[in-house]
DNA sequence: TGTTCCGTTCTTTTT
DNA sequence: GAACGGAACA
């Protein structure tokens, strides 16, 4: 890349799969240090905390290389990297006082976001059952994406979410209620984070300011970016000098949070003179005849990508079409070849197991169990979201901001005898100046009041700020531990979790960071033994496609590779949705680097369908692998079976599509 | 007012 | 099979 004569001009990089699109990016980062630029004043947006770090990590290693490690130490690390929501953080932390904003505002998670949503939705009168409002998550799903495609609500209305069309103006006054809800408790929701950023970039001294910070800006994943952050990245660079974006159009899979892949196609003619654009088309991750059968599932897309991605590696087996009976057959089949796998070489580190929703895996976890291997899920329920450590999150959450009422809310009816009428009255009286002040004052009813006492002796001590942060923690880990054996049957297990929320807690400086961090980088894996640190020991690797991204195995097993699941049921609304889920397997399968094994259930059980009986239905092999690219995969069925009769054989190659014909019918019915 | 139980509805991916 | 809302009960 010849970046030193163009250092000042926006550049796009078209990365396909496998391409080397991380290590591009470190190496151009690297080339900016070494040729004297300030890692200070670099701005480095990714996906996730996980992403940023590793980035961090290779720059390190070839700015080390390259100046050896005195001159590499002189010119000091990055400083601004992170995901959006992140950096956002920081930012408003520091420009709060120039926008209005409390600087120790605090950040709701998507749970939170919508407890207050059906708060106020209660509030308002919009929940009696007569009217069939849409639910809190729905609301909030029209809301969010509302904010982050950057459009009016009657257009996402129209376009997204149809059937809620009718109550446009109670979702205005939900909202306009909701903000305002927000901005009185110094809370802000993720939306908010890429929100305020947008606006401050729109008031022109704050965003000279803070595009004066920066002297490159790099973005990783632009496919998956949404409008509002593309107007961030508008405001930071108006003219596009130094700022360089990564991704593949042929793998954005974010659509449901509102991401584009116009930002991609668009990016380069924002600018006079255009951006300059570099495509990489060579895969040096999967071997040819995994790279075939890919480019085949993608060919099919309805748009075409320009790319056509060649690997360097020519040899290998093509990848595999295995029938299973059902999910139990699914899952020995899996673990018998990752245990055979292992034998023959392929450690467990070097395999996963991906799936297209976090449940999918459920059987899978039971089985793995049960036969001690060990393994790391990534995606999911987290287990910050888990009830027990959530309720300690909140009480040190509502220390840190006493207006928060969700987050009170949640604490006070931990308390036997508190229910929410109580607790509404509680957080009332404490709406006002001396939150504290009336908290201690308040008079529950009477049968409440040793545990009332206990909870505002805490409160107290945890507001005055008297004690270190890990003794605070403590302090509150002690108090919940009589809520805990009170409330759960499991408490000994749960507790496991909370020593492990201590020892992460533990890695933080203050209440606020670790409050703050917690929210916008989660842990975001859960392993069987919650707690044991599997630094170097052996693991397998399962997670959702989504969590996959970006990540490469020497082996790579797809579970479900049905109509219902690729594409998922809930997804066969639009033509959009439908070509997202096909890009979606894309990237399952191009994470493959020598063996891809794609599992097909003949049948496959749902809990759909509630009407006693079938609780399965007979699965057809999804629909993105058509019999017209079949023959680039090796066809299986499992377990093998040495006398086949020729109709068996024949109904695997060619499964009729019974389930989709039935959910088909059954939709018209439907709706 | 708080708790419990029953019937109805919806079920994905994540910062 | 969970989450929600409504209603009955303590």
């Amino acid at each position: 890349m010849s970046t030193g004569a163009n250092v000042g001009r926006p550049l796009l990089i078209i990365a396909g799969a496998g391409s080397g699109k991380t290590n591009t990016l470190a190496h151009r980062v690297a080339h900016l240090i070494v040729h004297g630029a300030a890692p200070q004043r670099i701005l480095l947006l990714t996906f996730s905390r996980r992403a940023a770090a590793e980035m961090e990590r290779r720059v390190e290693r070839i700015v080390n290389t390259a100046l050896g490690e005195q001159g590499a130490a002189a010119h000091g690390n990055i400083r601004w990297s992170g995901t959006f929501h992140a950096v956002s953080a920081r930012l408003l932390r520091t420009y709060a006082s120039s926008i209005g904003l409390d600087p120790s505002f605090t950040i709701h998670d998507r749970e939170d976001s919508a407890d207050l949503m059906n708060l106020v939705r209660h509030e308002l009168g919009f929940s009696e059952k007569a009217r069939r409002f849409p639910l809190k998550a729905t609301c909030l799903a029209i809301y969010s994406r509302a904010v982050n495609a950057v459009e009016p609500l009657d257009v996402v209305l129209k376009k997204q979410f149809p059937w809620c069309a009718e109550w446009e103006p109670e979702l205005r006054q939900l909202f306009d209620v909701y903000v305002g809800c927000k901005q009185q408790q110094h809370v802000l929701d993720y939306d908010d984070l890429l929100l305020y950023w947008a606006e401050l970039m729109q008031l022109p001294a704050l965003a000279g300011e803070v595009g004066a910070l920066f002297d490159h800006v790099l973005v990783d994943e632009y496919q998956d970016t949404n409008a509002l952050q593309a107007s961030i990245l508008r405001g930071i660079k108006p003219d596009g000098a130094g700022m360089t974006v990564v991704g593949d159009d042929a793998q954005a899979i974010y659509g449901f949070r509102a991401a584009t892949v116009r930002n991609i196609l668009d990016f380069p003619h924002q600018f006079r003179p255009p951006a300059e654009i570099v495509r990489l088309e060579h895969n040096y991750r999967s071997t040819q005849p995994i790279l075939a059968a890919c480019n085949a599932v993608i060919g099919l897309a309805r748009e075409q990508f320009t790319k056509n991605l060649r690997s360097h590696r020519t040899s290998g087996e093509r990848p595999t079409l295995v029938s299973v009976p059902d999910d139990v057959g699914q899952v020995t089949c899996v673990v018998e070849t990752v245990l055979e796998n292992r034998e023959s070489g392929i450690t467990l580190k070097e395999q996963s197991v991906l799936f297209r929703t976090a449940h999918h895996s459920a059987l899978l976890e039971i089985e793995l169990a049960r036969r001690n291997i060990p393994f790391v899920k990534f995606g999911g329920l987290k287990f910050i979201e888990a009830a027990h450590v959530k309720d300690m999150l909140a009480v040190l959450r509502w220390a840190e901001n006493p207006a928060d009422r969700v987050t009170g809310f949640r604490v006070l009816q931990l308390l036997d005898g508190i229910g929410p009428a109580t607790a509404g009255r509680v957080l009332d009286a404490m709406s006002g100046r001396a939150a504290m002040d009336a908290l201690a004052s308040f008079r529950p009813p009477s049968k409440v009041d040793d545990a009332w006492r206990a909870l505002v002796a805490l409160m107290l001590q945890l507001h005055g700020k008297t004690l270190e942060w890990s003794a605070e923690f403590d302090v509150v880990r002690q108090w919940y531990q009589t809520h805990l054996e009170q409330r759960y049957p499991d408490a000994a297990v749960r507790a496991a979790d909370l020593d492990q929320l201590r020892r992460i807690a533990a890695g933080y400086p203050s209440r606020a960071r670790f409050l703050t961090d917690l929210t916008l980088d989660p842990p975001s894996a859960t392993s069987d033994e919650a707690g044991v640190p599997l630094l170097d020991e052996d693991y397998l690797i399962l997670s959702t496609i989504h969590s996959a991204k970006g990540q490469e195995w020497r082996a790579v097993f797809v579970l479900n590779v049905v109509d219902g699941c690729i594409p998922s049921d809930m997804a066969t609304g639009s033509s959009d949705d439908i070509e997202e889920e096909r890009r979606l397997l894309y990237v399952a399968m191009t994470r493959a680097k020598d063996q891809l094994t794609l599992l097909v259930p003949q049948r496959f059980y749902t809990h759909q369908q509630s009407k006693r009986g079938d609780r399965h239905v007979y699965a057809a092999r999804t629909r993105f692998i058509p019999n017209v690219i079949v023959s680039q995969f090796d066809s299986r069925s499992w377990p093998v079976v040495s006398k086949r009769s020729p109709a068996d054989t024949r109904l695997v190659a060619a499964p009729v599509d019974l389930g989709a014909r039935l959910r088909g019918r059954w939709r018209q019915t439907g709706t």
